[in-house]
RNA sequence: GGGCGGUUAGCUCAGUUGGUUAGAGCGCCACGUUGACAUCGUGGAGGUCGUUGGUUCAAGUCCAAUACCGCCCA
C-alpha cells in the first residue's frame, strides 16, 4: 500500500488475506509446544448470505483464534457449512417451479442432482464472505455436513443410538408443516399471539334410548336447518378451532364442576358427523375457560391427545398432510382447513348450534421456516429418546467440565434439558441424510452397519434426518469421528463453542448430548454465547422494517477492521448489541488513527541519523518511562480481560491507550525529544517503535488488516535488533507484560505534568488567548521544582509557554498580581496575560476553584476523622486518602492565599 | 404462570473482586490546519447511576422490594 494519508482498507484487505491463506498461516503448527486450541465454526447454511449474526460470531471466534495462535497454541479453527435441509430444498424447489416443473415431477434422483449442482454454484458464497471478514480458518479442513465422512458419522451415530434403544419409530402427534410437507421438531415451532375468536357451539345431549338408536337420518339432514330438531338439552363448548369438531371423540368437563356433574357419563351427538361421543370428566379442564365444557379432539391437539390417551378415546384424524380435510370430515372432505372452518361455522349457525362468537387472543404455533400455521397431526415418525442423553449433558455443565459464559445461561440450559421431550428427527424431505433404515417386504426393519449393504430386496426409509442431527455431531465429525484420526486425538474435545444464545437449544445442547454420549467426552470446554445484533434503537433487524445492515456493504465502505472492532467492542458478553452506525465510522477512524500513528513513527525513524553502535544510550526520559509503564499495564489488563472472555473491554482499553495516551501525549512529547541529541532521538524512536509494535500485536486479533499493514511498514523500516523475526504479525508472539517496566513514580510525575499542561490550556482558552501565541509564565513549584526543571522544554511545547520568559523556582519573594493563577497541589502557575486578565473575573474564577477544593478537603477530612474508616478500611486505601487530602489541602491553602492577596 | 436480562450524559454503551470528584464514542458549544492524522487537534458544557428500603467505615457495584422495557420457557 502506498504510504498515503488516509488508511484505505480496500487497497489491502483482500490481498493480505490471500497471502495469509496461501502462506499456510491458518493451519495449526504441529510442533507447537503449547496445548491445542480448537474452535469448530458454527456452520452457516450453505444457502446463506453473510449477515451481522455471522459477522459478530466470526469476529469473536477469530479474536480468540488469532490470540491463541499468537500465544503459541496449536490452533485450529475448523470451517464448514451446513446443508440446511429445509432452506436449501425450498430454494431449489422455487427454482424448479420458476422453470415450470416441480420436485415431484422431476423425481428424487434428479432433484438431488439439481440440488448438488445448485450447491456447487452458490455454496461457496458464504465461505468467501467469511474470508472477507478475515476469518483465519484452516480451509484445508473445510467440511460440509453431507460430505462422505460426515455422512458416515451420521450413519454411525444413528446405528449406535438405534442399537442402544435411543431411537424409535412410532405414530404420535407431531408438528406438521403442511406447506413444507414435513414434520418438524418442537423447537422449530414458534408461538405468536394472534387475535382470533372463541366459538361457542352447543352439542345436543342424547337421552339414554337415543344413544342406541341409529342417527343416520339426522346426519342426512345436516345443512338443511333441521338437524337439531327435537333436541331439548344441550351442552355448550367453546373452541378456537371449530373445524376440529369433526374429529371430536368426547366432551370433557372438570369433575369438580357442579354445573356439569350430572352430565358425566352421558352422550352427545356430534354435529355434522353424527358420532355419539361421551361426556367425560378430567382435571385438565379449566372451569373458568369458556363454558367450562370443552371438546376433545385427540388427533389434532396436544392436550387433547393426552386426555384421549388417558381415557382411551378413539383418535380420528380428519386432515390430509396438505391440510385439506379427509373422508373423516364428512361433508367437508376436500376443503382446505380454513375454508372448512368457515363452511362448518356457517352450517352450525344454520342449524342453530352456534351460540356466540367472542374475540379471543391465543398463541398460535407458526412454522419457523415457512411462517405458516403448524398443524398438530398424527403421523409415523422417528424419534430420539433424549432423557438419557440430556442427563449426560446436564451433568457436564453441573460438574463444571463445560463452562457457559456468561454464566447465567447455565440456568436456561439446565431448565430446558430437565424438561426436554423426545426429539422428532425424521423429515419428509429429500435433501439431507437419508434415514439409514431398510424394510424387508415383510416389514422387518434393518439398520445395517455403515457401509454395509442392505439386503437386495429391502427398501430404504424415504425420509431424511433433521439437519440438526448432523449438526449435533459437528465438533467431532469434522475431525474424523468415528475414526480415531490424529486430528480427533489432537484437537478434540474442542476448546470453545462460540455462538449466539438463540441456538443454545437448537444446537449447543444437542452437540452436548451427542458428544457426551457418542464420544464419552464433552465436545467443548467452554460455551461462549454472544447476543443478537439489533438496530440502533434495539429493534430486531428485518427486511420489513428496512433496518437491515449488510455487513458486506459496511466492509466495502468502512473496512473490515472497522466492522470487526465495532462489533467486538459495542457490548458485553451475552448482551444484545444495538448497532449504532456512527460507531462503525468511529471504528474506521480508529484504523486511520493507527495508520497515521505508524506513518509518523516510520517517518521519524527515517529522518534521524542512524549511528547506533557508538555511545551508550542516555537514560529514558520521564515520558519514556511513563508510556512504557502504561503500555505494560495495558498488556497485563488485556491478558486478564481476554482470559475472562471480556473481549469488548479489552478492545476498548487498547483503543483508549493508543489514542488518548500514546498518540495524544507520548507522540507529542516525542516530537520534542526528536529535536534532541542524536542518541536521544534514537532512543525516542526506539520507545515509539517498541510501544507501537507491541500495541499492533496486541490489537491484531481485533483488527487484523490495519495492524498487519502497519506492522509490515514498521518492520520494513526497523533495523538490526529492532527487526521482527516473524513474516507476519499473525504468527508473531502475543505481548506479555514485562513487570520491570512498571513505574508508578513515573506515572505520578507525568500525571502532574499532564495536569499542569491541561490546566494551562484551560486558562488560555478561558482567556481567549490565541492558540498560536507563546505566553510567559512563572511557576512556583516547591518540592516539585527539580522534577519540573527537567521537563521545562516539554512544558513549554505542550502548553505553549515562552521558554525565554519562563520562571521556575521553589519559591518567589513576591508573587505577581496581574495574572491568571493555576494551582495543582503544591505547584502554582502564574500566567501574566497582560491586558487579558481582569482581576475581578479572575477572583470569581478562583472562588469557584476554591469552593471545589474546600468541598474536597471537607469530604476527605470527614472520612479520615472517622475512626471506623481508619480501623476497618485496608491500609492502602487509608494511605491513599491521606495523600490525597494533603494534596487537596495544599491546593486549598494556595488558593486561599492567592485570593487574599488579590 | 415460571425464569432471565436491561434501566448510568441528548444518543449508543463501558464501569473487573464494593474504595478518589462515575468514563468513552458520537452529538453539542468555543477555538484551531505547527509536515502522523480534519477519518484531526485543544478546551468546555452535560449524569442526585429507574424508585424505595437495607447491609457496610464506604454502594453505580452487594441484598430485598417495586416500576418500566425486552427476551426465553410453559
Amino acid at each position: 500500500m502506498d504510504v498515503t494519508k488516509p488508511y484505505e482498507p480496500s487497497q489491502v484487505e483482500q490481498a493480505l488475506y490471500a497471502w495469509w491463506e496461501t502462506s499456510g498461516f491458518f493451519a495449526p503448527s504441529p510442533a507447537a509446544p503449547q496445548p491445542p486450541f480448537t474452535i469448530s465454526i458454527p456452520p452457516p447454511n450453505v444457502t446463506g448470505e453473510l449477515h451481522l449474526g455471522h459477522a459478530i460470531g466470526t469476529t469473536l471466534e477469530d479474536v480468540m483464534i488469532r490470540w491463541r495462535r499468537m500465544q503459541g497454541y496449536k490452533t485450529l479453527w475448523v470451517p464448514g457449512t451446513d446443508h440446511a435441509g429445509i432452506a436449501t430444498q425450498s430454494q431449489v424447489e422455487k427454482l424448479l417451479i420458476s422453470e415450470g416443473t416441480s420436485r415431484q415431477a422431476v423425481g428424487r434422483e434428479e432433484f438431488l442432482r439439481r440440488t448438488w449442482a445448485w450447491k456447487a454454484k452458490y455454496g461457496g458464497e458464504i465461505t468467501n464472505q467469511l474470508r472477507r471478514l478475515g476469518a483465519s480458518c484452516d480451509w484445508q479442513r473445510e467440511r460440509f455436513t453431507l460430505d462422505e465422512g460426515l455422512t458416515h458419522a451420521v450413519q454411525t451415530a444413528f446405528k449406535r443410538l438405534f442399537d442402544d434403544g435411543l431411537i424409535y419409530r412410532g405414530t404420535y402427534l407431531v408438528n406438521w408443516s403442511p406447506k413444507l410437507g414435513t414434520a418438524v421438531s418442537d423447537l422449530e415451532v414458534e408461538y405468536e399471539t394472534r387475535q382470533g375468536s372463541l366459538w361457542y357451539v352447543r352439542y345436543p345431549i342424547l337421552a339414554p334410548e337415543e344413544v342406541k338408536q341409529n342417527s343416520d337420518d339426522r346426519t342426512a339432514k345436516w345443512q338443511s336447518g333441521q338437524w337439531a330438531e327435537g333436541f331439548s338439552t344441550f351442552i355448550t363448548v367453546a373452541t378456537t378451532r371449530p373445524e376440529t369438531i369433526l374429529g371430536d371423540t368426547a366432551v370433557a368437563v372438570n369433575p369438580n364442576d357442579e354445573r356439569y356433574s350430572h352430565l358425566i357419563g352421558q352422550f352427545v351427538l356430534l354435529p355434522a358427523i353424527g358420532r355419539k361421543i361421551p361426556i367425560i370428566a378430567d382435571e385438565y379442564v379449566d372451569k373458568e375457560f369458556g363454558t367450562g365444557a370443552v371438546k376433545i379432539t385427540p388427533a389434532h391437539d396436544p392436550n387433547d391427545y393426552q386426555v384421549g390417551k388417558c381415557h382411551n378415546l378413539p383418535m380420528i384424524s380428519i386432515m390430509n398432510p396438505d391440510a385439506t380435510l379427509n373422508a373423516q370430515a364428512g361433508p367437508y372432505a376436500g376443503l382446505e382447513r380454513f375454508e372448512a372452518r368457515q363452511a362448518l361455522v356457517k352450517d352450525l349457525e344454520k342449524e342453530g348450534l352456534l351460540v356466540k362468537i367472542e374475540p379471543h387472543t391465543s398463541n398460535i404455533g407458526i412454522s419457523q421456516r415457512s411462517r405458516e400455521v403448524i398443524e398438530p397431526l398424527l403421523s409415523e415418525q422417528w424419534f430420539v429418546r433424549v432423557k438419557p442423553l440430556a442427563a449426560l449433558a446436564l451433568a457436564a455443565v453441573k460438574e463444571g467440565r463445560t463452562r457457559i459464559v456468561p454464566a447465567h445461561f447455565e440456568k436456561v440450559y439446565t431448565h430446558w434439558l430437565e424438561n426436554i421431550e423426545d426429539w422428532c428427527i425424521s423429515r419428509q424431505l429429500w435433501w439431507g441424510h437419508r434415514i439409514p433404515v431398510w424394510y424387508l417386504p415383510d416389514g422387518t426393519m434393518i439398520v445395517p452397519n455403515p457401509g454395509e449393504a442392505p439386503p437386495a430386496d429391502a427398501v430404504q426409509d424415504p425420509d431424511v434426518l433433521d439437519t440438526w442431527f448432523s449438526s449435533g455431531l459437528w465438533p467431532f465429525s469434522t475431525l474424523g469421528w468415528p475414526n480415531d484420526t490424529a486430528d480427533l486425538q489432537t484437537f478434540y474435545p474442542t476448546s470453545v463453542m462460540e455462538t449466539g444464545y438463540d441456538i443454545l437449544f437448537f444446537w449447543v445442547a444437542r452437540m452436548m448430548m451427542m458428544g457426551c454420549y457418542l464420544t464419552g467426552k464433552e465436545p467443548f470446554q467452554t460455551i461462549y454465547l454472544h447476543g443478537l445484533v439489533r438496530d440502533q434503537h434495539g429493534r430486531k433487524m428485518s427486511k420489513s422494517y428496512g433496518n437491515v445492515v449488510n455487513p458486506l456493504q459496511v466492509m466495502e465502505e468502512y473496512g473490515t477492521d472497522a466492522l470487526r472492532f465495532t462489533l467486538a467492542t459495542s457490548g458485553t458478553p451475552g448482551q444484545d448489541i444495538n448497532l449504532n452506525p456512527q460507531r462503525i465510522e468511529a471504528g474506521r477512524n480508529f484504523a486511520n488513527k493507527i495508520w497515521n500513528l505508524i506513518r509518523f513513527i516510520v517517518g521519524a525513524s527515517k529522518r534521524i541519523s542512524p549511528q547506533t553502535d557508538s555511545l551508550p544510550f542516555p537514560a529514558h526520559t520521564l515520558a519514556d518511562r511513563w508510556i512504557l509503564s502504561r503500555y505494560t499495564r495495558l498488556v497485563a489488563e488485556v491478558e486478564r480481560l481476554l482470559e475472562g472472555y471480556n473481549f469488548g473491554e479489552a478492545g476498548r482499553q487498547m483503543q483508549d491507550f493508543l489514542w488518548n495516551e500514546f498518540a495524544d501525549w507520548y507522540v507529542e512529547v516525542a516530537k520534542e525529544q526528536l529535536e534532541g541529541e542524536p542518541l536521544r532521538q534514537l532512543l525516542t524512536c526506539d520507545v515509539l517503535s517498541k510501544v507501537a509494535e507491541g500495541s499492533l500485536r496486541l490489537l491484531h486479533p481485533f483488527m487484523p488488516f490495519v495492524t498487519e499493514t502497519a506492522w509490515q511498514v514498521l518492520k520494513a523500516q526497523a533495523k538490526g535488533e529492532q527487526k521482527q523475526p516473524w513474516p507476519s504479525i499473525m504468527v508473531a508472539e502475543y505481548p506479555r507484560a514485562a513487570e520491570k517496566l512498571l513505574d508508578a513514580q513515573a506515572e505520578t510525575d507525568f500525571g502532574l505534568l499532564q495536569a499542569l499542561v491541561t490546566g494551562i490550556r484551560n486558562i488560555r482558552n478561558e482567556y481567549k488567548v490565541v492558540p498560536g501565541r507563546w505566553i510567559a509564565a512563572t511557576i512556583v513549584a516547591g518540592t516539585q521544582t527539580q522534577l519540573l526543571a527537567q521537563q521545562t522544554r516539554l512544558l513549554c511545547r505542550l502548553a505553549r509557554l515562552e521558554a525565554a520568559n519562563l520562571t521556575l523556582a521553589e519559591t518567589v519573594a513576591e508573587k505577581p498580581l496581574q495574572v491568571a493563577t493555576l494551582v495543582v497541589g503544591t505547584v502554582e502557575v502564574f500566567l501574566p496575560l497582560a491586558d487579558l486578565v481582569d482581576l475581578a473575573a479572575e477572583q470569581v474564577r478562583l472562588q469557584q476553584e476554591l469552593a471545589a477544593a474546600q468541598a474536597d478537603v471537607a469530604r476527605r477530612e470527614a472520612r479520615l476523622s472517622n475512626a471506623e474508616f481508619i480501623t476497618k478500611a485496608p491500609g492502602a486505601v487509608v494511605q491513599k486518602e491521606r495523600a490525597q487530602l494533603a494534596n487537596a489541602q495544599a491546593t486549598l491553602a494556595r488558593l486561599q492565599e492567592r485570593l487574599t492577596s488579590l
